[in-house]
DNA sequence: AAATATACATTGACAGGCGAAGTATTATGC
DNA sequence: GCATAATACTTCGCCTGTCAATGTATATTT
């Protein structure tokens, strides 16, 4: 991976509840979709992919469930809540401000 | 605090190195100077400051020196490499193509 | 028949951040 | 004069998110 894992550490429940805002999805479906977005530049690891899931899923953000394929290997289907939604919201504005204050903290003038 | 540690995380060496960049100091004044600069927003834990100072001169980025104060606490100085300065580099361009990705991941459209 | 892709899950280790506590000196307010 | 706050550095141990490794199972491709 060509992106520092520290520096997007703390965004992989935002890029999972922003996938999930514009409907339901599954792990596998959804870390293809950031790998294809970001051009194969970045991707979730499998653990911390289902680990977040785990987590969303704990504090009520998400819920799951089974897919009725009838082919292929089983699918868990996540859908955001509107207490999600409501995180994402807050998430995002968040970045908004860590954003900003990144810039400024890490920029060559202004000390 | 209001702005979330793990959006800082990973952030740490840069903002130190980046303050470095811009002549010697040291731990307080760091500090001081980075609550300053946002407002109040911000700080760094003391735990993690020094946890910092010593990662980053034992990866060769800064060097360490104390002053010659002959009143008040004793300072530890601390200088940025050459080394430092190329690892500085490094860390914003990290910084300028993980916003993107971030900015992109967690976007409203796209999806 | 073997290899690859799809799909989910768990375990154990690691690293960074941080609360808490401690040491020492100087400045300030009463 | 004395308590309190400010300056300044240090260490210990915990917590949390990430991830390598490994395992399971099914479907498709070669």
């Amino acid at each position: 991976m060509s992106i520092a894992s520290d520096i997007i550490r703390g965004h992989t429940d935002t890029i999972i509840l922003a996938r999930l805002a514009a409907g339901d999805s599954y792990g596998y479906e959804i870390n293809k979709a950031i790998e294809r977005k970001t051009g194969g530049r970045y991707e979730l690891k499998e653990a911390t992919l289902y680990t977040a899931f785990r987590r969303l899923e704990e504090s009520g953000c998400i819920t799951s469930y089974w897919g009725d394929e009838t082919t292929g290997a089983r699918r868990r289907y996540y859908a955001i809540t509107e207490a999600g939604r409501r995180t994402l919201q807050a998430l995002r504005s968040d970045w908004e401000d860590a954003r900003l204050l990144i810039d400024s903290l890490t920029a060559a003038e202004g000390y």
